[in-house]
DNA sequence: GGAAGTAGGCACCTGAAGGTGCGTAACTCC
DNA sequence: GGAGTTACGCACCTTCAGGTGCCTACTTCC
């Protein structure tokens, strides 16, 4: 066989890690709100829906139906929109209330889980805004250097 | 023509979403840290590296080697953690110094700025280990009514 | 003298995220 | 009577992040 004693125990040490990083909650927490909708979902379903884009904080949140949704996340195609709110119901995040009115109407509203996944989000948001503007920097830097 | 004034009102608020988002600092950070690695590469070298998989705050930072990174994110590839490390560097959130010794030594280090981003991602694993559970919790429970 | 470590570069390949387009079933407005 | 709205479902297509494998040039260990 080809396969030395080091490189078998590197591949060892390999699967361990992948199986480590399948089951770690921080990952699967990056994986859930690195998908593109998922976060202006939350904002805007914590927002009233009153301001177009950068929903923030928001006076009262208010329970928004999925055309409003649609118009207030103008670029979600409706393929999208729809699988993004199945999986934040799936995971406890929304609620999906159906109001049987001539065409059916449906809800969607943030749980106490979803505002609080909400709160962190906007962590990020606060780094995003104070040091963003570094970083871009930097690469622009860098590139001249470089490039 | 069968585009209506409607229609033309939706596409152009699509375009001006689209070109919203491109702008937004906080997706430029998501799309930074959502990538599989740069979380990780953060963490181990805010670490000492002394523990191999899920470090955290650690005792003192030390810059750490390419292929210490190597062992320690025991899953990446080579092309994977060097195309990690250069965008890092990139973006002025580490430093990579190289050491002329009989063979080449490079040492990556986290710079302030990379420190700060590490916290606002502890923000992240601190809701994560909460609040996870609950969320397969309620996955669960929604495949069972449904599948 | 073959294997292993040093820090990568380069080319190719695949899986999955996300987008596009079309259809629906019932109702209403003009 | 044609178009629009309501909340989607389905099939196809493109894109690209990320993985794999093979290469370097030098040195040291066994």
């Amino acid at each position: 066989m080809t396969t030395t004693t080091a490189a078998r125990q590197r591949a060892q040490a390999k699967v361990e890690y992948d199986a480590f990083l399948a089951q770690c909650p921080s990952r699967k927490l990056l994986d859930r709100i690195a998908d593109k909708w998922v976060t202006l979902v939350l904002a805007a379903l914590r927002s009233d829906g009153s301001h177009r884009f950068g929903a923030d904080c928001a006076s009262e949140p208010r329970p928004l139906r999925y055309s409003e949704l649609s118009r207030l996340l103008a670029g979600v195609s409706q393929k999208m929109l729809t699988q993004t709110l199945r999986s934040l119901e799936r995971d406890g995040l929304i609620t999906r209330t159906v109001v049987p009115t001539v065409p059916v109407t449906v809800t969607y509203q943030l749980t106490d889980l979803g505002v609080s996944l909400h709160e962190v989000i906007r962590g990020l948001k606060g780094w995003a805004e104070t040091h963003m503007d570094d970083v871009l920097a930097n690469r622009a830097t860098y590139d001249n250097r470089v490039g």
